[in-house]
DNA sequence: ATAATAAGTTAATGTCGTTAACATATGAGA
DNA sequence: TCTCATATGTTAACGACATTAACTTATTAT
């Protein structure tokens, strides 16, 4: 047999510490963890989680995973209430990464990191296309509806869009929104962006 | 006397060892980087940079103004050979902004991020404003001979842009836009981004 | 010339990631 | 049920690292 969760000595030490060091970096608001940090929560000594972790890298990449799942589901929760390939429904995926990013900075900002090997690498690239094809369908629905000669440039709208509502994110992540304009607002911001790109008229 | 360089026994171990660590960053391509390493490359113990430096994150601070130097320099480069206030002149700083981040990668990391004690940050808070000007002034002179009703949004507009170009260069530096589109052109979307958000047709 | 101080050295400390060596629990098959 | 291979855990130990302590030497001001 080979299931992937293994209960033995500790039950499920793999799940466990891996949101044993989601909790952490919760809590103190930084990925910068340890390695000790995480064994102590959980009630078991260092080396142990090296029996279902290659390195800590490896645990950190587990956490990843984690946060697209979160990610995912502040986007999931999002479209509930809007009618699909509206600028609705773009804006509240974009409502939603922005919020993801200040709710959870410290996921947000671990989430972007790229360390790993290269089959970690790979898988993580999956999620990241997985999310990214949920903005893309809503731009495809609505430009194939409201602006149909626009159609074929659904890939570079989308890219562009999600370039724009990260580069918001991730300025004010880092405070320097408030910075360079003391009274921005990163939801307007992306707004904004959202009908230049898609050029809605304001 | 209270000269700010001090050249005692090394001569000038401060400013060496901030070359050292850029040139080692460079060099290896991250900023993850050992005062072992540096103190090795100038000649020097480990401790002795402690006499210039209150910690390892202090160098790194003095780094990240380097970096912050090196942006500028792009920038002035590229404003050399355009027009003030044209759309051309807004394009170059983009263009410029993004070939930092591809060329320096290792650095544009480095400068987004944001540890160090609450003096270190207001100064490099002010280096950054410092560098957000340059592309404020170009939007504002470029509104008000293009879109003199748009003036008044000239701060906003600079921020937006700024922020589009941020989540290009940064989805460029992690390999996402690759990710997201095979074909995505940085500079291409960043021009497309900037006639959107200025409102030029094009 | 000398005292104060600036700037460097080696030794030592504590934390961390990781591996080694060893111990024990679990499940599969005799 | 007994036994063994293996999965999972433990403590000890290592090397890298940031940082501090204690000590030494060079420079400057008097």
């Amino acid at each position: 047999m080979n299931q992937s969760v293994a209960p033995y000595h500790h039950g499920d030490l793999r799940n466990c510490a891996i949101t044993a060091a989601a909790e952490l970096i919760e809590s103190i608001g930084s990925y910068d963890i340890t390695i000790a940090q995480v064994a102590k929560r959980v009630g078991v000594s260092s080396p142990a989680l090296y029996r279902h972790f290659k390195d800590k890298d490896a645990l950190l990449t587990a956490v990843r995973e984690l946060a697209h799942i979160g990610i995912m589901e502040y986007t999931t929760d999002a479209q509930d209430s809007v009618a699909p390939g509206t600028l609705a429904h773009i804006d509240a995926l974009g409502s939603a990464y922005l919020r993801f990013a200040m709710d959870k900075k410290a996921f947000f900002g671990l989430m972007w990191e790229n360390h790993g090997d290269a089959e970690e690498r790979r898988a993580e690239a999956r999620a990241k296309r997985t999310g990214f094809q949920v903005l893309h369908e809503a731009i495809e629905l609505y430009l194939r509806q409201q602006r149909p000669e626009s159609t074929e440039m659904s890939l570079q709208t989308a890219t562009l869009l999600w370039s724009a509502a990260h580069g918001i994110a991730t300025l004010q992540h880092n405070r320097l929104l408030d910075t360079f304009d003391q009274d921005a607002d990163a939801e307007a911001m992306l707004r904004t962006a959202t009908r230049a790109i898609l050029k809605v008229d304001v």
